[in-house]
RNA sequence: CGGGAUAUGGCGCAGUUUGGUAGCGCGCUUCGUUAGGGACGAAGAGGUCAUGGGUUCAAGUCCCGUUAUCCCGACCA
């Protein structure tokens, strides 16, 4: 590409309405440009990186034997309600009416109409496995979209399905697309981690998730380095933190505490660590309130809660419920003859003589043992916490930050047997299909490397996923002979296969390569005044610079790729 | 959905407290001097001050409404 005539320019401030340093690179690079809340413009520049992306992707793809085909953004409202997920996305699904009055949405995900697709293809066992996959477009209607191409509302993203007569064969195909996608995390040359993840909205067996780690991340991955475990806090299984028990019981106490309600106040009034205490915080379950104990210290974990009790929604519950569950105000919760049912996080069985709330608004007890409140349940119900002890191995485990930029679901028969997904097997008898999930959003993905890879300078982007990989920068426009050699160099360059960019713009050298470090091609060859001895200079990205003749320019930029 | 903030040339901002007819930096145009890491000088172009109403002789500025954007939280494949 010649800069003159493109479409090509950059900033040289932060946007107003950008936060992370990759959406501001990419928007001072000319990449992306936000059109609206968590919808983005991609760029030439973008879209270039965003296609080599994608090839990478469709190259893995096609490897497992999966087919590409192309799947509406408009779907429906009743193909959702078929399958039971209308409810479930709620207010994230974009959904509009046509002009009869009849309700349509933007596909979030395509479960429902890949499931479709299967049907006209599966009458026997012998019509299984095969695999397909798209690259589309998706709406999510997030409550608040943020940092530039991470969490958005209008997404491109890679879905894949696979189909397969019985759980063996469905592991097999799991196992493919995994495979898949642990090479294109490879040829992304992102930094990446691969978790254990709950399953969420999409049901199955198992979910897996490919996170780029990055601070910017707003998954918390749970990670050993001895034993390699790693998990998504969300399912990570916390091991109980066992109290040393001398075997002495306090008295029971009821005692004042008029201004003491968060955990360090009423610690700050006992004198005691917050170690001694157990938080009873009431929830709000599918409309019910639930009251869940943890020790002072912990943080209740919302999933595995949700997953005990088999519910649909879990949040906190409003002052009104905690009221009316407790008899006090927010803040003085316990366990002690409240009017709903309890659950404690496993550590609590093993505390002794603590302090909870006395559900009498300015009280709390004190030398509370288990035996003075009733449980439903003892259940792992914490979130594990940074240098806590491996479920795995029993060593220590370490977070890090993740985003999310891919996730493998092993559905199991979840759609099938909603859509009615069946076929006859070797006995004559009709059996439901298995099926796999697998999502990657390329854009994301663009979004991780930015993140992973900038600098002072700009965004370092992989030699081979750079929009170019090689820049020419014209010292002077004015010097016809320069023009002429990187005119030449450009050509040859090109031939042979490089994507070139060569910037010819009348401009002074310096703006040039501030824009192209900005962009962040990898090499450049700059024709200055060393032409008139033959003569150029050539500087990887984050190299030194190397005076070489013109005629080794293609032998230099073959070595420096090979590497 | 709760709390907070912002909206002024293409971009980033000041001006709002104390009402008097809009300014700075970058970018852009022209000319000149320059020319290897975001040059310098001179002269220019470019703004219904988000939007609708109101107060006033007079509103970017004060009052009421609306919309959009951002931040914290809630939520989130």
């Amino acid at each position: 590409m010649r800069l003159n005539n493109s479409y090509f320019f950059t900033l040289r401030e932060d946007a107003k309405d950008e936060d992370s340093v990759s959406s501001n690179l990419l928007v001072r690079a000319g990449f992306i440009k936000k059109s609206s809340s968590g919808v983005y413009m991609i760029l030439p520049m973008g879209w270039k990186v965003l296609q080599k992306i994608e090839a990478i992707i469709r190259d893995e793809m096609d490897k497992t034997g999966c087919q590409e085909l192309l799947m509406p953004a408009l779907i429906p409202e009743d193909v959702y309600i078929a399958s039971g997920r209308r409810a479930g996305f709620g207010n994230s699904m974009f959904s509009l009416k046509d002009r009869k009055g009849q309700p349509y949405v933007l596909g979030p995900t395509h479960e429902e109409l890949f499931a479709i697709a299967a049907k006209m293809q599966i009458r026997s066992y012998k019509d299984m496995p095969f695999s397909l996959y798209q690259m589309q477009t998706k709406f999510r209607d997030e409550p608040r979209p943020r940092y530039g191409l991470i969490r958005v509302r209008e997404f491109i993203m890679k879905d894949a399905y696979t189909f397969d007569k019985d759980e063996h064969d469905c592991d097999i195909a799991y196992q493919k697309q995994f495979n898949a996608y642990k090479n294109i995390m490879d040829r992304l040359h992102l930094n990446y981690k691969i978790v254990r993840a709950d399953t969420g909205v999409m049901g199955g067996l198992l979910s897996e998730e490919f996170q780029a780690v990055t601070p910017l991340g707003e998954d918390i991955l749970v990670l050993c380095d001895d034993c390699g475990f790693a998990s998504n806090i969300e399912v990570a299984p916390c091991v109980p933190e066992k109290e040393e028990d001398d075997g002495t019981r306090e008295t029971l106490t009821k005692e004042e505490t008029p201004n003491s309600r968060t955990i360090e106040e009423v610690a700050e009034h006992f004198h005691k660590s917050a170690k001694k205490f157990v938080k009873t915080l009431i929830y709000n379950v599918d409309g019910k309130a639930a009251a869940v104990m943890v020790r002072g210290d912990r943080d209740v974990n919302e999933t595995k809660l949700r997953k005990l009790l088999n519910a649909n929604a879990v949040e906190l519950a409003d002052p009104a419920m905690v009221k009316e569950a407790t008899g006090a105000e927010v803040g003085f919760a316990g366990p002690i003859n409240i009017k709903c049912p309890v659950y404690a996080d496993e550590e609590v069985k093993y505390m002794h003589n603590f302090i909870v709330g006395a559900n009498e608004t300015g009280y709390h007890y004190s030398g509370v043992n288990n035996e003075d409140f009733k449980v439903e349940a003892y259940a792992d119900l914490r979130n594990i916490a940074d240098g806590d002890i491996c479920p795995q191995c029993g060593k220590k485990v370490h977070f890090a930050h993740g985003i999310e930029v891919g996730n493998t679901f092993k559905l199991g028969t979840k759609y099938s047997k909603a859509l009615n997904l069946q076929y006859l097997d070797q006995n004559n008898q009709l059996q439901y299909v298995w099926m796999g999930s697998y999502g990657i959003g390329p854009a994301r993905a663009m979004a991780a490397l930015a993140e992973q890879n900038a600098d002072e300078n700009g965004i370092n982007w992989p030699k081979d996923l750079a929009p170019y990989q090689v820049a020419i920068v014209i010292i002077s426009m004015k010097k016809e002979e320069q023009v002429k050699a990187a005119e030449d160099i450009y050509e040859k360059l090109t031939a042979k296969g490089y994507d070139v960019i060569l910037d010819n713009r009348d401009l002074r050298p310096g703006v040039k390569f501030k824009d192209m470090d900005l962009v962040g091609i990898p090499y450049r060859i700059t024709v200055g005044k060393g032409v008139s001895e033959g003569r150029v200079e050539v500087k990887p990205r984050t190299g030194e610079k190397k005076d070489i003749a013109i005629e080794d320019v293609l032998s230099e930029t073959d070595a420096f790729f090979k590497n």
